[in-house]
DNA sequence: CTGAAAGCGCTTACAG
DNA sequence: CTGAAAGCGCTTACAG
């Protein structure tokens, strides 16, 4: 059996007020009393147990964290910096895969809020009306990570997709490019998709590029094999592209596999660029050029404002848009 | 504030010992007196607490992860099939980076103890004595996710290690090949390192090739930029290699970026074949030969196990080995 | 400096 | 079928 509390008061030989001041302000026990509660301590290997703390407290340490799917390299690398952070201001993570499955969605929030997390980081998913609505049943602080929202007024952290999406396609139109295509997200998708879009249109009309949205836009999926098909449809449609502008590091790296087989060298024959920046882009050939996401970091800022939160501070800003940076590497060439 | 079941009680005019009932055994109350109940339940958006109930069934529902880094993606599919599971099994894991850093594993051993954790997966380290020491004073089930312990009897769940790095070298030598090298991980790490080595060796053994261990091994640790290096002091020391067992694929990756910048082609000049089918091994270029661990299924039958552990069931086989399986794809050639 | 008591939000025999 | 009471393992005023 595990000992508790009253275990180590008749062991010492005290009350259990007692015990408890040991380990909560220890300074308010005369020394020989607190002696003989360590030892009793020890003795019993007793650890208090957190959920009759948390009753009291109302508070439990613990966060929830909503995630599409944490094998992508995308949402791990943001987890990471949740985690380590988390670690750092004493929170546990509870992590939850929603798949972006919204029964399931639903389900862990229920369970998350019986479980009394302290708040709850949600990721990358656009907020609907009826999402906010269940974050104000949860009456817990909510922090987006990686996404926002404009209708309503939550917390979030993320870079400015419209603008990396412009610059992005801005290095490629530097590089000498004229006719460049992209691989877009889904439509369906206001806080990444349709931003980056918008970056790469204004990129085009900035420069006076003329382009045919029909032609030299593709959408896919956000994985790899996605990013693969959507290079196929596109240089159907528009064969005569010099360069990519790939949404995603796995959608360029998709584009680049199609490439691969269809016997057109990146970047010799064709440029691409990334989005993202995870370790993927590091780890394939030709190394890609792409915008760096800040992940780790996104992940560390939506704790501590998420800490703030549960702590009753303010917020600082509401909505937090963090620096992107591009990355030179090699799958751009320059003509 | 946050209702409680006095709340709901007071609103439906009954007793709390009702309230409770209504919740966990709804046919033993009246129906009348229950849709009482129903009705102040979602009028006040009533959630049972979880720490009140888990004081008084000594059970959490929730599981402790011990994972070195979520960012790699080997662990990170792991976990999906973990959370996957645990959700299917109505748990909710909370996860812990311990970066192979002692400290910070006895810190998260400790928060999780006190949390009440039902049960614990430890993954992919050596268990070494003190930590089967801390294990046994946890007082709860332990299950190891892709390590286990020839020492110590706990359950475990891994693939083959010798056998696989036996089965990876000999698709090497049948395609040809018989000056073949090997990245193997760090020989401190005796579970994962050390047995693919042995496999790779029996397998020179068996087929007759002498090799010089000193020239044709080169250690790494588990990343790319590990993986790239030893390629490098395999290459200098045996430049005739004609094939390369790389024991993960990151280093499977890290020793093809080198192949790439150094105008050897893969492979037609050199063949690598790595471990583990991450991701990773579709996204590069050229596809990855693997041997493909079931990571997903790694972590299902953990979960699997641990929760026959935490019901008091026995756990079948003790330490499961999960069948593993070579993948064919592009960066072997046959000579 | 220390202990007895109330209370956190529940569940579960026990009576009736 | 329903309620009062004890108890899960703690913390924290309140007395002394």
């Amino acid at each position: 059996m595990r000992s508790n509390i009253k275990d180590v008061a008749k062991l010492a030989d005290v009350s259990i007020s007692t015990v408890s001041r040991v380990l909560n302000s220890p300074n308010l026990v005369a020394e020989e009393t607190r002696d003989k509660v360590f030892k009793a301590i020890a003795e019993l290997n007793y650890t208090p147990n957190a959920l009759a703390r948390g009753l009291i407290h109302k508070r439990t340490q613990t966060l929830g964290v909503l995630i599409p799917d944490i094998s992508n390299l995308f949402y791990a690398e943001i987890l990471r910096g949740m985690e380590d952070t988390a670690h750092r201001l004493d929170y546990n993570l509870i992590l939850c895969n929603t798949d972006n499955n919204k029964p399931r969605l639903l389900a862990s929030l229920k369970v998350l809020k019986e479980k009394q997390i302290d708040g709850l980081i949600f990721t990358s998913e656009p907020i609907y009306p009826d999402y906010n609505e269940l974050f104000q049943q949860l009456q817990i602080p909510v922090v987006l990570a990686a996404t926002h929202s404009l209708e309503f007024e939550i917390p979030s952290v993320k870079v400015n997709d419209e603008q990396a999406g412009f610059e992005a396609t801005e290095y490629l139109i530097r590089n000498g490019h004229r006719r460049i295509g992209m691989i877009a997200g889904s439509m369906m998708d206001p806080v990444t998709a349709v931003p980056r879009l918008q970056g790469f249109m204004r990129a085009l009309r900035t420069y006076n590029i003329e382009a045919d949205y029909e032609t030299c836009v593709q959408n896919g999926n956000y994985r790899f094999e996605d990013g693969y098909e959507a290079m196929g449809r596109l240089l159907q449609k528009s064969p005569d592209l010099t360069a990519v502008f790939a949404s995603s590091d796995e959608r360029a790296l998709g584009a680049i596999s199609y490439c691969h087989e269809h016997g057109i060298k990146v970047p010799d024959d064709l440029s691409v660029i990334g989005f993202d920046n995870t370790r993927l882009a590091v780890m394939c050939f030709p190394k890609l050029t792409t915008i760096a996401q800040p992940l780790y970091q996104i992940g560390q800022l939506a704790v501590e404002k998420l800490d703030n939160l549960v702590q009753g501070k303010q917020v600082g800003e509401l909505r937090t848009y963090i620096a992107h940076e591009l990355v030179e590497r090699q799958s751009v060439a320059k003509i």
